[in-house]
DNA sequence: GAGCATCGGGG
DNA sequence: GTGTACGATGCTC
């Protein structure tokens, strides 16, 4: 038996005959390690009948392994409880009739945990964590890490070690328009980005000064590619949506050419989901498209995920593109461009690694909350976030943990819905000085200060919180003592602003950033767990109260504003938008400080700031100003733009130009004149056609095949006709048109832009179809009628409606 | 407008 | 596999 420091980076488990073995995988002495551990599973059981001699009984059938009496909270509720221990889950379904036969009311919980879940959550051990370990080497079958080690005993440490990041990008061959197909086509290279360390290899020699590794053919190629990774050693393998490209292309080529990938043999193993994720045991395969279009995308706010776009928002670079219809013709001609295209591939690798390096903090730090490995953090769900947190806390708190919903539970539970946000919508139009406040980490406080949660819902109303009407009832909260989910929410509020204090003065530090991301996120998913129908601690009357309490809160806030001669422009959710009007901001801040001195202790309303002007706009289906719909400048003359985004995407480039041009024209200048002269020219110059083609281009993806389509909608008409050209179409591919002049539809007018002479356009299309409907809905807000946008120039007519 | 199907990213 | 369980958007009736 010897002492080591394992550094924890994966579970996973094996069922043998008589025992559980539990799986870690991570790293000793920067080798790849595997430690086997035994686990015995339990359940716990309530009863209200004596059952100790039925388990006695049971324990001799040998259908559980020992049980013992124990003092739990269920719910919060003190219950006796008998802690039971089985070995296979078969027994479980059989156990679970047995107990129900000797009692019909008998509750059977924590059945329903998977294993190494339970596992990590009961050792109080989480990925990236340090373990001292004690241990034996030995021989395991089916498992081929440099280190296997017997587990004899394992203490947690302080330590938590920063992962070896390794980035990853192939390129494959293909033809243009034509999606590669691992069935058909080649990998033509791939690349690694990693601290301190480039390398392309490819199987095609060409002379370079780039860091290349060049593989005979290639099936030695992927062969290559397998003994970089495992040389280099990294702790994440990190893609661009490698999920669902990189990985499993990798593994189709491995298998067309009949190379047997060791990956497998070092421990490592290519497995698909339904879901389409690609675990490697051992090494944590990090897709960060993953996390980032799933769990940054409320923050971030991309029309598209991109790696260009992600690349552009997050570290501030682009991309240079390449000309994917040549890719073919260079690979094919073994031409000394090929340069190009791994050069293009090392800046995919390179942009994924960057990306990387800024968001693995908060992968990091959600790891290390939610106490599973980072491979399954960055694929699930806000709410199964929350609920391993949750059930980590359990064990601190000595909580019993419920089971999941049933079917029919989470049928029924879809079926209820309930109120949600305040929306007080604006009237549509042009507005000056507007005071913006919300209230900080709103639905938060409102959990931690009602204490609303499933384990105080009661319904005596003495010493109770007492919800706003809903549905002509009121909800009942205990006030005391302090609810499960309120109690864990306040625990990571108290830490959220810790981490800040601490991050006011070490402002460069990432991994406190990562933290405090980490805390928010978790915080602010909270109220969605408590109505989120899969949730262990589900409370719909919660949810709703929830809710209920924040437009209350909001509609306290318009009445005092309102009261103390405010006008309310615009609230939504937590934030409401006064009218300064002829007021002081000094009188707006003496009014939100007199609404906070009136609040419960945990809530605040902030001021967010105050906009020098903003226009809000409506949806066309609705007669009054839309949620979310509005564009605003402040004393800087920065622009925030929201909502506007969710113009289609099949908008040529003028069209979106105009839109942002006259949200930017009318908000610095407080007058619609110039918006209203800036469309005319613009209409004036499609007219003279002096706006080149490119900008006329409109993009549209083909969503299934040509065939299927029974419209003949102008992209699949231009479609049709790229392949009668021998351009290769297929689902998925963008399809570039422009309207051109002419009579008949204009789906049969609509050519690639290739063949459309410069300035012969549809000038009529473009203006009524792209230019006004881009920005009619502004100038409606405005009040002009969108007809003056298109009446020919004159002067008289400015301004008359 | 509701209900069903597909797409997202990737070359 | 000690099972599962996406969500936003577009298309069709």
């Amino acid at each position: 038996m010897q002492n080591y420091d394992f550094y924890l980076l994966d579970i996973d488990h094996k069922t043998t005959e008589d025992n559980i073995d539990i799986l870690l995988f991570g790293k000793i002495n920067n080798k790849y390690a595997c430690l086997i551990d035994n686990f015995e599973n339990y359940v716990y059981v309530i009863s209200k009948k004596n059952i100790n001699s039925f388990l006695e009984k049971l324990k001799k059938e040998k259908l559980i392994t020992d049980f013992k009496e124990e003092t739990k909270f269920f719910l919060r509720q003190k219950v006796d409880s008998f802690k039971i221990n089985f070995i296979s889950q078969k027994n479980v379904d059989e156990l679970k009739d047995r107990l129900r036969s000797f009692d019909k009311e008998i509750r059977i919980e924590e059945k329903d945990i998977p294993v190494t879940k339970k596992y990590l959550i009961d050792k109080k051990i989480t990925p990236l964590n340090t373990l001292r370990i004690e241990a034996t080497p030995i021989d395991y079958e089916g498992i081929n890490t440099d280190i296997i080690l017997k587990l004899n005993s394992l203490k947690p440490t302080e330590e938590f070690v920063e992962p070896k990041l390794l980035a990853f990008d192939i390129e494959t061959y293909t033809k243009g328009t034509v999606y590669s197909n691992p069935e058909r086509d080649p990998i033509i290279s791939i690349a690694f980005y990693g601290r301190n360390f480039k390398k392309i290899i490819t199987w095609k020699k060409i002379t370079t000064d780039l860091d290349v590794i060049f593989a005979k053919d290639e099936r030695d190629f992927l062969k290559e590619i397998e003994k970089l990774i495992l040389d280099y050693k990294p702790d994440y393998l990190i893609g661009y949506n490698s999920d669902n490209f990189d990985l499993p292309y990798i593994k189709k080529r491995a298998e067309v050419l009949n190379v047997n990938l060791n990956f497998l043999e070092k421990g490592i193993r290519l497995t698909r989901t339904n879901r389409g994720s690609c675990k490697l045991a051992g090494i944590q395969h990090i897709d960060i498209y993953i996390f980032i279009s799933r769990l940054m995308a409320g923050t971030l706010m991309l029309d598209s995920y991109t790696l260009n776009e992600v690349s552009k928002s997050l570290i501030g670079e682009q991309k240079d593109e390449i000309d994917f219809n040549k890719v073919h013709l260079v690979w094919d001609k073994n031409s000394k461009e090929i340069e190009t295209i791994l050069e293009y591939n090392l800046q995919d690798a390179k942009l994924t690694y960057k990306v990387a390096e800024k968001i693995i903090p908060n992968i990091n730090a959600l790891t290390k909350l939610v106490n599973q490995p980072p491979y399954d953090v960055i694929r699930m769900m806000y709410g199964s976030m929350v609920e391993h947190h949750l059930m980590k806390k359990t064990r601190d708190l000595n909580e019993i943990i419920p089971n999941k919903p049933s079917n029919e539970d989470i049928s029924d539970r879809m079926q209820s819905s309930y109120e949600g946000a305040i929306v007080i919508k604006p009237v549509p139009g042009l507005y000056e000085n507007i005071l913006i406040a919300d209230f900080k980490g709103f639905y938060p406080s409102i959990i931690v200060t009602y204490n609303t949660d499933i384990t105080t819902l009661t319904k005596d109303k003495k010493n109770s919180f007492e919800s706003p009407e809903i549905n002509g009832k009121h909800y009942y909260f205990k006030k005391s003592p302090k609810g499960f989910i309120p109690e864990v929410l306040e625990e990571i509020v108290y830490l959220r602003n810790k981490t800040k204090e601490i991050m006011k003065k070490d402002k460069t530090n990432n991994a406190l950033k990562g933290e405090y991301y980490a805390l928010k996120t978790l915080a602010n998913s909270m109220y969605g767990y408590e109505g989120f129908f899969g949730a262990r601690w589900y409370c719909k009357e919660a949810a709703s109260s929830i809710t209920a309490f924040a437009r209350e809160h909001i509609l306290k806030v318009v009445k005092e504003a309102e009261e103390n001669g405010f006008k309310v422009l615009y609230g939504d959710t937590d934030s409401i938008f006064l009218l300064l009007g002829k007021k002081k901001i000094s009188e707006a801040e003496e009014l939100i400080e007199k609404i906070n001195k009136k609040l419960p202790k945990l809530m605040e309303l902030d001021l967010e700031g105050v906009s020098k002007r903003g226009i809000f706009v409506s949806k066309k289906t609705e007669e009054t100003g839309a949620k979310k719909k509005y564009a605003l400048i402040d004393e800087k003359g920065n622009i925030s733009v929201k909502g506007f985004e969710t113009v289609r995407r099949d908008w040529s480039y003028l069209a979106k130009e105009t839109q942002r041009k006259i949200l930017e024209i009318i908000l610095k200048d407080g007058s619609s004149e110039k918006a209203v002269k800036y469309v005319q020219d613009i209409i004036e110059k499609i007219r003279k056609k002096q706006i080149p083609n490119e900008k006329m281009v409109i993009r549209t993806s083909l969503k299934k095949p040509i065939e299927s389509y029974k419209n003949l909608e102008a992209h699949v008409v231009v479609a049709k006709h790229m392949q009668k050209m021998g351009i290769p179409v297929s689902v998925g591919t963008t399809i570039r048109f422009i309207v051109a002049e002419g009579l008949g539809l204009m789906s049969n007018r609509s050519k690639i832009p290739e063949e459309v002479e410069e300035g012969s356009y549809d000038s009529e299309y473009y203006i009524n179809n792209q230019i006004v409907p881009a920005v009619e809905m502004i100038f409606e807000a405005l009040k002009k009628d969108k007809n003056i946008l298109i009446k020919q120039k004159s002067q008289k007519t400015l301004g008359e409606f």
